[in-house]
DNA sequence: CTGAAAGCGCTTACAG
DNA sequence: CTGAAAGCGCTTACAG
């Protein structure tokens, strides 16, 4: 029913070999030759099997996505971005979310027998599985945090400067020194960074981080909403709020409201990331951008790399970070 | 090097149908044979080639997500619904965004070499080459839109009544009469159902829905700054706006609490969506629940339905509406 | 420039 | 319960 090769070839004239030369760009073809297949080919529709194409290749053109949390800002965005890349170089991107360890680890197991390659955002893993995936010379990547004893190269946004550099503007420009900072998981590469930049801008200004003033809101709205919630019901609350994502800035930003504080004049809140509705927020949210469409391509970018030059040492490619300000922060803009 | 079914097959002294029979769970085996083969899998990381079983079952198990946009919080959650269903039923999932026609084209070109299945959301393709998938007898659904002489089932959102109580409660427990509806895309049914919905209960209070008062905003932030911006400097502007869906909310409180308006006190905004940022927002959105997740889910059942059994008859599967009182539209929740 | 043929790694009807 | 063998639809080295 569905046409394949032999049906194209039989009413071509011509033998299998010369329809996939004609197919594949070929150079051994005579133009003649592969514009007439081409023609019957489009007159009956056909369009050569992936998976036998596959099968002789011995590759799938595709890539596998494995996320903890699909359903974020920043996930979309970032497949936005691997997207454009992937599609280029003709390769397919497989989608999916692991909500939690249980998932991740069949999962794992089987993406190499379909993928030729994957990118690990989720948390959620098992680490002797991985250190597997290594041992076998698959192509993969792991996002947002560090394998004991791996080094798998990656995408380095650079969170440090990032947060150091807005917690200096709440410093310098506005004279916060009583600032919170919400948390992500603990185990998260960005959590981390993150807090490592906030306190050194803190320790340059001869502020240390009082440990109360540390709250846990695991990179959600709920999260950071319960978070400032803590916080603001301190003796003596916060004057600022950095939240080390912009999700939870924005659940931070509820919680206080509804508690009467006025952002910015009675308390600051600043995010982190930049997703696409922080500029909309009311007042509009002071944070960093992380470009992360960028993060996605040069992901994909990556990890095709890794595929075609496995004997390359690993790269680590920087992802530019850039402060902005709005109003959130105490700024007019 | 990786080895295949006849590694194993010889490490175990037996036939690689044998090994074939201990991977399908066939009843037709001895248990302990099956034991022993998947220990020696196991122990060799073996793990079948999807391509291999592709080619001999003639299916791909996998499904096509094909979204306009990719990068929003309706789709990050649809795909996760989504991707529920289709991981029980051991099936993966493609996703491709098309920004516009030029890609979505190719793209269906492609997809049924690759695919079992596809899931169309976006609105820019060549209806020509949908209805050629329809003669094909490939099995893939259309949402968001209609396509002309085509009547292939899919999840109907129940967009009119959600628009309907929607603007129903803005009229009767507010009181407000002057209600603007900012639209998304004129050819998307979302938008049309809702605009019908908004006019139907207008037209039961006795109010006609204002030309002036319908402004364009193509369902993202930006354009619904922009549609409130034009709504708002009206020489009588609107006490309420409706905004398509609440992506566009976001925006149009934004612009209105630039331009000085005091929302709810000065207008009322409510969304249609309730996209899980919307119980964040300042102040908190009134809108309307979608069941995305739902959605996505049930695409891939259907979906899979058509798959496996193509004789049936088209279905349509409803997906509830819940109208969420916040209070943005002036109530104290 | 073109073709015959082997091979990619599975599944499964058939025979035993 | 197990095996030998054909077949799925491609690619490509080899020969011409």
């Amino acid at each position: 029913m569905k046409p394949t090769i032999y049906t194209i070839a039989a009413q071509a004239g011509v033998s299998i070999a010369t329809v996939s030369r004609a197919f594949n760009n070929s150079p051994r073809i005579n133009p003649a030759t592969r514009a007439r297949i081409m023609k019957i080919a489009e007159e009956n529709g056909y369009q050569p099997s992936a998976s036998a194409r596959n099968l002789a290749l011995n590759s799938t053109e595709t890539l596998a996505l494995v996320f903890p949390q699909i359903s974020t800002p920043f996930f979309s965005e970032f497949i936005r971005g691997a997207e454009s890349v992937a599609r280029i170089q003709h390769y397919q991107l497989l989608v999916y979310s692991s909500a939690d360890i249980n998932d991740a680890d069949p999962l794992l197991r089987l993406l190499p027998s379909r993928t030729d390659g994957i990118i690990l955002a989720t948390a959620y893993s098992n680490d002797a599985y991985i250190h597997r995936l290594y041992r076998q010379g698959f192509p993969f990547l792991v996002l947002g945090r560090s394998v004991p004893g791996l080094d798998t190269g990656g995408i380095h946004p650079d969170n440090e400067s990032g947060a150091y550099q807005l917690v200096k503007h709440l410093v310098d420009q506005h004279g916060y020194r009583r600032i919170a900072y919400i948390a992500g998981p603990e185990d998260q590469l960005h959590n981390q960074e993150r807090l490592a930049g906030c306190r050194q801008a803190l320790f340059e200004a001869g502020i240390s981080l009082d440990l109360e003033l540390i709250a846990r809101g695991n990179f959600d709205e709920a999260g950071g909403y319960q978070a400032a919630q803590q916080l603001l019901r301190l003796a003596s609350p916060p004057r600022a709020i950095f939240a080390a994502n912009d999700q939870m800035a924005v659940g931070a930003m509820s919680a206080a409201e509804a508690m009467g504080f006025r952002i910015p004049q009675d308390l600051a809140i600043v995010g982190f990331d930049d997703i696409p509705t922080a500029r909309y927020l009311n007042p509009p949210l002071t944070t960093v951008n992380m470009a992360i469409f960028d993060q996605g391509a040069k992901a994909v970018e990556l990890l095709l790399r890794k595929i075609s030059e496995p004997e390359q040492p690993v790269e680590v490619l920087a992802t530019p970070t850039t402060l902005m300000i709005r109003r959130s922060c105490g700024c007019e803009e």
